[in-house]
DNA sequence: CGCAGGATGGGCT
DNA sequence: GCCCATCCTGCGG
């Protein structure tokens, strides 16, 4: 399977790149040179400068947030709570700040490596939320600004095309202080999966 | 199962 | 000095 392709990325719509990015698979190598991957099954799709709930709201532009006004294909991973990582993808043309944070895989490839970097937890919470999938695969800062056309960080075309009906969406979350962007269904996941995020979706 | 509380540090007002 | 696009543990039912 090959790597998305720019354009993918560069679409002006990001919330279709946030519902088609269900599926696809997120690759990064491991110090040792082996793959760890896992399928894309929730995504966030983050609209600035418009949208209160972006780190580019009103056009925010500082060092953390530059990242996003790179050209879609971009990498834009940052810091959070003290001691998490999160991962997304920019979107759009360059100076246009739109992203799609990911949520949550279905690990595929190196879980051996996963259990090890998230030791004490069970398979099933392995990649389950943005925070813990970015330990799983090795994701920190120094991924910021990576070109998913490169060699660092790549997402490849998922092995299956997703039905329409197999994607389900609803509010993002964790951004209350938003208003009523809030409550706007940009959160996207695949339906029937087990990996999807358990925080405010209990399961079943 | 659910919920409360703590950890922990960079980013920005 | 306050706010987070979170996760984990412990405790109660």
């Amino acid at each position: 399977m090959g790597k998305l392709p720019r354009e993918f990325y560069t679409r002006a719509d990001v919330l279709a790149v946030a519902r088609q990015l269900l599926g696809q698979v997120l690759v990064v190598p491991a110090p040792d040179g082996t793959r760890v991957s896992g399928v894309i099954v929730e995504t966030e799709a983050y609209r600035g400068p418009q949208d209160r709930a972006s780190h580019a709201f009103g056009g925010r532009r500082t060092n953390r947030t530059e990242t996003m006004y790179g050209i879609g294909g971009t990498a834009y991973v940052y810091f959070v709570y003290g001691m998490y990582h999160q991962f997304n993808v920019v979107t759009n043309a360059a100076e246009v700040p739109h992203a799609v944070l990911v949520r949550a895989l279905e690990p595929v490839e190196g879980i051996e490596l996963m259990r090890l970097r998230r030791p004490g937890q069970p398979d099933a919470s392995l990649t389950d939320g943005p925070g813990k999938l970015c330990m799983a695969l090795g994701i920190d800062r120094t991924l910021d600004r990576a070109d998913l056309a490169g060699d660092r960080v790549w997402i490849e075309e998922g092995s299956q095309p997703i039905p329409r009906s197999r994607i389900a969406c609803g509010p993002r979350i964790g951004i209350d202080y938003a208003g009523a962007w809030a409550s706007k269904p940009w959160r996207f996941w695949l339906r029937e999966s087990p990996s999807v995020s358990r925080r405010r979706s209990p399961r079943r």
